[in-house]
DNA sequence: AGGTACATGTAAGCTGTTACATGATTTT
DNA sequence: AAAATCATGTAACAGCTTACATGTACCT
């Protein structure tokens, strides 16, 4: 799986920036969807690209805050990322909370059931229509694009076969309570 | 994020089973798809959950192996389950080491590009293709059945979406690497 | 004056992975 | 007789999360 260098790294192909600026690219940015890392974890894994001498820090101008400090990718730095972007990639799991309960939904209460159901759509569409904004505004790279098209397909494939079966499920829930 | 733990009383809610066993669900079974743990984690998993009280040992009958060890869910066990499941989910990451790679695709040699694509494709109608046979014959629960239904869902949209796009994304490789 | 966003880092603890170590039973 | 599968476990290590600790700059 690729770890917290990595992805720095991978943040830091595209441009200079500080840590506290790779943590907003996780939350925000075109790799938010499929990575994940506070601070704990940004912070060692640059000391650690410094130390094997993958990036470099900038010397801070005078005018920004003197506390912070701007990362840049060596080339040795660039080499690392290829050979970690040339492997071959790893099998996808699809890692899921929900999922999970979900296996076991016909044994919940319904309509606690109906509601994370619900919930989780809604968390869905409204992703779904952000991404549709974003994909006409921002601009991206190649690879960045098709990534974005790549999440949209999964959320509205999701979002919809949640759409379509969640009654199936419910009911099922239903009949197992009156059972019980 | 599910543990192991938790993990291990969801296949113990169904059913006595031995550690061995327990991990072969997680290769084969309906929690293969979204679960992964290995030896190293199911068996301190166990121990843990031997000493919390959560599951038992069951006797072994002689005519068995005598080192297989069957563990049952307790009363308490169920209840700990229960707990998890009716918390409220965390929101999936598609954490995906492909995805990673694919939004630096661009930047890669368009033929290892075109060939990690096309593999990927493979590997999801094959699957795609074992689900829908296990779907009419394996009977399941209705979670699992949900569940499946909506791994198959999205299956599916990834692998078409794979199909439709891929040329975009090499195309764009083609021409980085002419630029270069 | 207070709140929010910016900014960096450490330490403890938890979890999980990998490799190792061992041995019985079943199949070929 | 060898290979595969069944079967359990430990130890070292890697990695990440959470909580803590600190301070600045800007906006209202």
């Amino acid at each position: 799986m690729i770890d917290v260098k990595t992805l720095c790294l991978g943040v830091l192909s595209r441009g200079d920036a500080s840590g506290y600026e790779i943590r907003k690219e996780f939350e925000d940015g075109p790799l938010s969807h499929f990575s994940d890392a506070g601070f704990g974890s940004i912070y060692p894994a640059l000391r650690r690209l410094l130390d094997d001498g993958l990036i470099v820090m900038l010397p801070h101008n005078g005018d920004g805050r003197p506390d912070k400090k701007l990362y840049r990718i060596t080339p040795a730095g660039r080499h690392a990322l290829y050979q970690t972007l040339t492997r071959t990639p790893a099998p996808d799991k699809l890692r899921s909370d929900l999922m999970f309960i979900l296996s076991f939904g016909h044994l919940l209460p319904p309509r606690h059931l109906d509601r994370i159901i619900g919930d989780r759509i809604a968390d869905y569409r409204r992703i779904i229509a952000t991404l549709e904004v974003e994909g006409e505004t921002t601009l991206r790279t190649p690879g960045e694009r098709f990534v974005e098209g790549m999440g949209l397909a999964i959320y509205r494939a999701v979002a919809t076969y949640l759409e379509e079966h969640r009654h199936e499920l419910v009911a099922a829930a239903l009949m197992e309570s009156q059972v019980a």
